[in-house]
DNA sequence: TATTAGATAATAACTATTGTCATTCATGAA
DNA sequence: TTCATGAATGACAATAGTTATTATCTAATA
């Protein structure tokens, strides 16, 4: 087995994770895939160094690095659609813990605006601010059990 | 049959979606629900109405209301979990019609602040911004093919 | 009337993700 | 260096969310 890297292993175990040779062939693989890769895009890098890895351990590994706070998802997903009636400009704050979702009225921030003309020829259609947090409840519920 | 109210006949008419008894038990489902539902949440309302009805014309009808923008989405989905390794500040820009992510770095923005203190008792964690709309290569595709 | 299009319902198929569990491995203590 | 222990892995099953397919019905159209 090729020699694990002192900063692998160094970075695995100031987040106390063992510092196992798929997890650092994952790392590897989000590492050195461009742009915003899917649990398949890094699963396939990832079969090129170890071809019987599972696709499990990828996702299992991935929910570690995040939980760690090593990566972060891009757009967080609630599990399921979410539909929203609601017209009015506003954004939302999203619980990480619970996933709850509560509106923000735009008022109550200063509206995004770009520095520079439109960036890319990009056309943009809305902005959409996610506020991640803790939401009241859970914050107390963390508090009470600690 | 209940006759449809005009208002709604009106809406239809204006988004080109036929004006059907289903479409319109689905949409006051929506607008009666609290907050942001999911499909599940507003398959059940609907049921009450009409208990026939099923999951995938629910599906269908939300679809068709977002695509005329009738309804958003909360944070658009894309397709799969997308990880970011990139820890510099910043936020994205998608593409609503090929789902392409790109990276905007957060000097290009005037950051976002709240002009309140921290809203009802959430603790932010982190701001995430995305600028939603249409990418120069999927613009130039519209204007070939149009 | 004959044809067509649109909507629905039922269901199959597909994709993404998580859970179970037996086995193996990493790690820190002795 | 062992060794005990818990953590990680891989095979696989299971679930959840979503989309596609199809047959059927109805309404509009020629
Ligand atoms: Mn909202
Ligand atoms: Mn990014
Ligand atoms: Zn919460
Ligand atoms: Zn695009």
């Amino acid at each position: 087995m090729k020699a694990a890297p002192a900063e692998f292993r160094a970075l695995c175990h100031r987040h106390r994770l063992a510092a196992t040779h798929q997890r650092q062939v994952i790392y590897e693989a989000v590492m050195s895939l461009p742009g915003h890769p899917s649990p398949e895009d890094i699963y396939e890098k990832a079969r090129k160094s170890i071809p019987s890895i599972s696709l499990a351990t990828v996702y299992k590994n991935i929910r570690a690095f995040l939980d760690k706070g090593l990566l972060q998802e891009v757009s967080l997903h609630h599990g399921s659609l979410r539909v929203d009636a609601n017209h009015d400009p506003h954004h939302h704050l999203v619980c990480t813990r619970c996933r709850s979702i509560m509106d923000l009225d735009e008022a109550e921030m200063v509206p995004p605006r770009f520095r520079q003309k439109l960036p890319r020829g990009f056309k943009v259609l809305r902005i959409s601010v996610d506020v991640l947090g803790i939401c009241a409840e859970c914050a107390s519920k963390k508090a009470r059990r600690a």
